[in-house]
DNA sequence: TAATACCTATCTATTGATAGAGATTTCGTA
DNA sequence: TACGAAATCTCTATCAATAGATAGGTATTA
């Protein structure tokens, strides 16, 4: 069964990229869990700790997936496919990023969980410029690696917050076929 | 000179740009002209209509800009990138676009300032895609026009988003490079 | 006098955080 | 195996700070 720190993350996770580490608070959080406030603060001391934690669970699950794609026999266009297909399903949750979102708040938050989201931000891209590079042949475009990396990612970030609010998936449809056509 | 209604709008527009709508208070908007938090309520009642305040005059002032530039005798990648470049005044503040910012609190917010938000996104779109339209011999693409001003809004607001985490400008310059790409 | 704009004073709610006391579980050692 | 200490987890109770919001009074100006 599953313990209380685990339902804490799972539910804290879940709230910010709906509403942002602001929109939670150690009561709701453990109202929704059935126990007290103090009691979560055993578990996070305070909210910049609680930041890191999710910053850190959210990361290792992300480029965990990564990985897993890397590690498939597909062409780029499969791989970046999927990599896009990681934001269509958090979008389909009504989400951001947690990142992202983070990213927003980013004002709020203390320097070392600002290293850790600009940490997230340039993996995932050194990620996807090593994924162009291990597939120069397919790649139909003159734009460099590192800049298709980068308009990716934001454009990908972008298109959650915005299609949130129109409430629509076409700007991450709107990326899709924009990146796709530059792979063979 | 400068009235406190006046005052409040344009200090509380950027301290929402920067931290967002949650990082402000009706005590702090009065303390920093000096005022009582109480007169802050006289000009904007709640906190709803203040950000109905902000949104409605940041998009008057963004979409002057947008008429400024469909108006002047340019070539399309002149005009995308006077467009571009509004972004990146507003990055060099250290700022997200307002409705960039109160998208990702969009959870927040009531139903009318969500379709305020909207129609802002919509707008916007609508106005790259005339554009684009009126300059149909200039695009070096098969993407449809529509698709184009998606994926270059969204991957506008993701830029300032991430490039404001990690501390330069790239993304903003990728997104430049890419997109001046598609147009003669 | 009526509108405008600010004030004092106050309320209620929420928040992050802490101290210190129980309860429960784990585990090394007699 | 049994015991006691230590670690783990939760609780009650309570702070101080901050928040949005309102009632009713005052000054200034049209």
């Amino acid at each position: 069964m599953k313990g209380n720190r685990e339902k804490l993350e799972e539910n804290a996770l879940n709230a910010v990229q709906v509403g942002g580490l602001k929109s939670i608070s150690f009561r709701t959080m453990a109202e929704e869990i059935g126990i007290k406030s103090s009691s979560v603060h055993y578990h996070f001391p305070d909210k910049s700790d609680l930041a890191r934690t999710l910053i850190e669970r959210y990361s290792e699950e992300f480029f965990r997936a990564l990985k897993d794609i890397s590690n498939k026999r597909w062409k780029l266009r499969s791989k970046i496919k999927a990599f896009i297909e990681i934001f269509e399903s958090v979008a389909e949750a009504n989400k951001l990023c947690l990142c992202g979102m983070l990213a927003a708040e980013v004002e709020q938050l203390d320097q070392s969980n600002r290293a850790l989201l600009s940490e997230y931000f340039i993996d995932t891209e050194k990620w996807i410029v090593q994924l162009l590079n291990e597939h120069p042949d397919e790649i139909i475009s003159d734009i460099s690696p590192t800049a298709l990396a980068r308009s990716l990612l934001s454009g990908l970030e972008g298109a959650l917050l915005l299609d949130r609010v129109v409430g629509d998936r076409q700007r991450l449809k709107a990326q899709k076929e924009l990146y796709m056509s530059y792979f063979s």
